[in-house]
DNA sequence: AAAAACACTGCAACATCGTTGCAAGTGTTA
DNA sequence: TAACACTTGCAACGATGTTGCAGTGTTTTT
């Protein structure tokens, strides 16, 4: 609890519910959310409007990032000291086929690729889908 | 022109003019697309939802593939032999911050990545975000 | 302590995106 | 020709995302 407001000091956002709320929903389920999950995890306590703002802002200061999908965005706590200046993210994602969860590997990283001459690289997103563990087990 | 019956007959669907200008717009412009740039560039000769159905119908059967990006889906040409059984791909995908085109880079394949035990992968999406050639050129 | 400036939220209104059901039209098959 | 299957447009709807504004609460300044 008193984790989260150091989180959002840290990126020098003040204290409100919502964003403690939001925040806390994002540590406790440990997969990717969309504005559509925090909505129903938290839409009769917030403003649909509320809750795009918050994702806006967190995204902006560095608190979540961006998840691709084939089906629709996501978002994912930065585990690393993301920044306001500094965005950075070189780990994969995995999208299960069976349960629909999409998770951060943290610790494995997007292998370098040699780009054709003239492409100049800033940001890289890899997303893996298929099956994961737990529904490997469960059949 | 008549290529493009041919496609279509060898994923067994039936020629039609819109199908045709969907086709057609793909081949032109070389870049991916988006439902609402077909709907910009043909939307005054079919419904919307009959471009959704195209698309749709065009996944099924191979012909074009999703490619993923940070602020929504877009669309681009199968070149390999794809079909309604199997669909595979693993190049990699270059969307430029300056002009927003997203290209398929057909011939860079995705490096083998080595997932942790018990996950199973069965399709992979990478989109490197930067500049591409032509905006570096033109500064 | 009071005033001014700023930040956050909810509400309404709107725009875009995507889906579904149905009826009419067109092509294919028997 | 008659039956059937596929394709399209239209209408209606639901989901998703944005903007402006007014009310409330915080922070900063005087
Ligand atoms: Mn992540
Ligand atoms: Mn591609
Ligand atoms: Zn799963
Ligand atoms: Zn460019």
């Amino acid at each position: 609890m008193e984790q989260l407001r150091e989180t959002l000091k840290g990126h020098h956002l003040r204290t409100t519910t919502c964003r403690e709320d939001v925040l806390l929903t994002f540590m406790n389920k440990k997969n990717a959310l969309s504005h559509g999950d925090l909505e129903g995890a938290l839409g009769e306590n917030y403003d649909r409007v509320t809750i795009y703002r918050t994702l806006k802002t967190f995204l902006e200061k560095g608190i979540i990032h961006k998840v691709l999908d084939d089906e629709g965005l996501r978002y994912a706590l930065c585990s690393h000291q993301c920044s306001e200046e500094k965005h950075q993210h070189d780990h994969i994602h995995f999208k299960c086929n069976e349960c629909g969860k999409t998770n951060c590997l943290e610790n494995l990283h997007i292998p370098n690729v040699a780009l054709p001459a003239g492409y100049q690289p800033e940001s890289f997103n890899l997303l893996i889908q298929g099956k994961c563990p737990e529904c490997l087990g469960n059949n």
